[in-house]
DNA sequence: TCGTTAAAGACAACTTGGTTGTCTAAACAG
DNA sequence: CTGTTTAGACAACCAAGTTGTCTTTAACGA
């Protein structure tokens, strides 16, 4: 059709790439700061509790996955020690998760280590070039909302 | 640290939008051209097998997934008609694994698809813009290859 | 040539992390 | 007070990874 430069099935390729680059290097960095135990997933659901908690069925809703599934992630993140499950005495039926000083940590750490790893992007690439780059894709991504359904969007039939 | 426009954590928020929101998109006009069964995972599986066919080790090794992984996805792949296999006469213990006709078409489809909507991208932010995306990300992402461990890279612990 | 090594595929058990469906308890609106 | 909605839990199921073991077959070296 068009005389492209590059072959469109490259755009994707290069865009997951980068996100699994970064994502990577952020783990490493993790890793290496005391949280080998964190996945990728538990960043995002972390995120989606928040400094101030949220229950099981708003990480779902903030996640676009289903309340059971935000539940299980839940269990993960406890087990793991970085959040927390107390009753709410305001309304018996919710269980209000709370991040862990060990999750805040986290959390901090990594918007502490993205920054950083923006940083080495912007001077491989220079500041403008980044932005653009940045600027692009705000025009391109409809959504906003992190969708945690990665595995099952990605796989399932 | 640095006064950046951007939050670090933005970066891969978008990459991981832009791939998810070329990926929905080419699955929606896979779906609507009578691929309805498609996933993402089946397209890269198809496109690590090739128009030559390959083995489920081979397979394994170029989406970087062990040899059983890949041979789940090939046996979901000749459930869904989009790959066969046959025994090879020279070397009995393999089986080689090649796309049927309906998988050829599925992956030319799809070739075509991410032209269009590369074109449509170059439409809204300029051909310029896109290719210096793309530079941009070519220079950041270290390997070529595609995996497919996604599930398991994303979620497991 | 023979014996060891390596490779391909199959099978089983397990883990994660989704899904839907069902159920109970609690809140709330009429 | 009653009916509806919501939160959470539990169970069954599915997809797709993992590791480990096994058989068959090929390749290769002494």
């Amino acid at each position: 059709m068009t005389l492209s430069a590059a072959a469109g099935y490259e755009l994707p390729l290069l865009l997951f790439g980068g996100f699994r680059a970064i994502i990577d290097e952020l783990h490493g960095e993790l890793a290496r700061r005391g949280h080998q135990d964190m996945r990728p997933a538990h960043g995002f659901a972390m995120q989606a509790i928040g400094f101030r908690g949220a229950t099981a069925s708003e990480v779902g809703r903030r996640l676009g996955i289903s309340k059971q599934a935000a539940g299980k992630t839940i269990e993960r993140l406890e087990a793991l020690g970085y959040a927390r499950r107390a009753g709410d005495s305001a309304d018996r039926r919710r269980k209000l998760t709370r991040l862990t000083p060990r999750g805040v940590e986290a959390l901090a750490l990594s918007a502490e280590i993205f920054d950083g790893i923006r940083d080495r992007w912007a001077r491989t690439l220079g500041d403008d070039r980044v932005a653009d780059l940045e600027a692009s894709l705000r025009t391109m991504v409809p959504g906003e909302t992190f969708r945690l359904d990665v595995p099952g969007w990605f796989g399932a039939s």
